[in-house]
DNA sequence: CGGAGGCTTGAGCGCCATCAACGAGTGTGG
DNA sequence: CCACACTCGTTGATGGCGCTCAAGCCTCCG
């Protein structure tokens, strides 16, 4: 599988004037105009599979996910379905489908939630904002970035590393927003929502986890995940993705 | 698989303003610019095999595909690798790296191609005109698209449904810009970039191609494809998708 | 207490991977 | 001009990862 080829790649170099700092700038510029909007959007709490976004209409605008999970999932008409990408509290919804005139995905609440609710008049107005602009924009490169990282597992890796990457990933975005432990956290989603995000089948997902329990590494039960080995998962992983495609060449 | 559920889902209404109009014109004027931008930064021509982005590099900016095709690749250690997207003549490419540090994959032409070069700092000036900058979001949010559909691809079809979704993908976006007759096109990939972008092998490619030309539905040839049969074609991609996940429920 | 949803486990099989070998086409250097 | 290397495509044999089908269990809840 992907035999490298040996024949000399050329290089684009050109020359990179250092902008970097003016857009760094302007992101966080960016990130604190859309938090206060979001902040002064109005709270709601909902229940556990309410639809935030409906597919093929346009997006009623951005949801921040103050409390709660969601999932956005796109549908077969033969039934099967894809779990596209998972939000945890935190996250911001929507994003990816504000500026397309029809949502391509579904969007839902797989536990009981707390969300601000951003409407698209108020989206529309800070697009005009170049700063608030180029931070959505970053939001849906950066969005994009860990949507790819999980079609790249699904065409590549098994069960296991797929399953490792996904807890893994998981654990270190709560993290962030401290709300995991360092070996524990809650996890309220069905084994149906992760094979349908892992590309797997729930008969497999169950007896991928139930390895990882006979292997002490990690163990979920009644939606608690409990990471008993942190540094095996990673091994697992493949947490150490290659820096390049050049530079792992040593041959 | 994906056993629906029968509980009741309540939904979300919210009042839509209509900011449509408004954001459609501003789709259009920022890309406008955009396409001004590129057409006036130096159009040079590469060879096969040209880096264009390294990854866990800092972009150089945008390129816009004027002639031949380009992949971003992503590499795992072990010599793995995942085409995460595929480029034709026509596309930008590295708007998804534009605002990150780091690029998170490798940009390299499939072909002898001529590009248009717009450097960093010109992007960042046009990140500063709300038109644009709105623009970009929306090709982001448009390749993100693209991307969920071949990762829900891979999750949930098999190895036909891949290739035939992959091959009409490339024909309606070549016909879009004339570059393809109505049964035939110019498709400069090898059977293991098809692969890696389907998270397939090549052997299975292969037999697959050769299902595909024995029933006389698509024939590859010297990497020219010929489409013998479109309605079974669109059949076996499932092109049909669903409209959403309720409208489907017939129970 | 009955029903629904979710979890668990067994048996069998199929899609696709792996390993291996060969041919065609092309560029290269002796 | 031919040997050589290399890439790409092609085909056969074999096996395994994960799917399918099926059944039983647990927990929660009205």
């Amino acid at each position: 599988m992907a035999v490298e080829s040996k024949k000399e790649r050329s290089d684009v170099s050109l020359l990179r004037p250092d902008c970097r700092p003016r857009l760094a700038e302007n992101l966080l510029q960016g990130a604190r105009k859309l938090h206060a909007a979001s902040l002064s959007a109005p709270l709601r709490s909902v229940g556990s599979g309410t639809v935030l976004i409906r597919p093929d209409r346009p997006s009623d605008g951005l949801f921040h996910l103050y409390r709660g999970w969601a999932t956005r999932t796109r549908y077969w008409t033969d039934g099967r379905r894809a779990i596209l990408s998972i939000y945890v509290p935190g996250d911001v919804i929507g994003i990816e489908s504000a500026l397309l005139d029809r949502a391509p995905d579904e969007v839902v609440t797989v536990s009981p939630a707390m969300i601000h609710t951003i409407d698209a008049g108020t989206v529309a107005n800070l697009m005009t904002s170049p700063p608030t602009a180029t931070y959505i924009a970053w939001l849906i490169s950066e969005a994009q970035r860990r949507g790819d990282g999980v079609a790249g597992a699904i065409g590549r890796l098994d069960a296991r590393e797929r399953l490792a990457l996904m807890l893994l990933d998981f654990h270190e975005r709560l993290r962030r927003r401290n709300l995991a432990s360092p070996s524990s956290y809650v996890l309220p989603l069905t084994q149906q929502h992760i094979a349908d995000h892992l590309g797997l089948t729930i008969v497999h997902i169950n007896r991928t986890l139930h390895w990882f329990r006979a292997e002490r590494i990690v163990d979920i039960e009644k939606h608690i995940v409990t990471i008993r080995d942190l540094d095996r998962l990673r091994q697992i992983a493949m947490a150490d993705r290659a820096l390049g495609g050049a530079a792992r060449r040593t041959a």
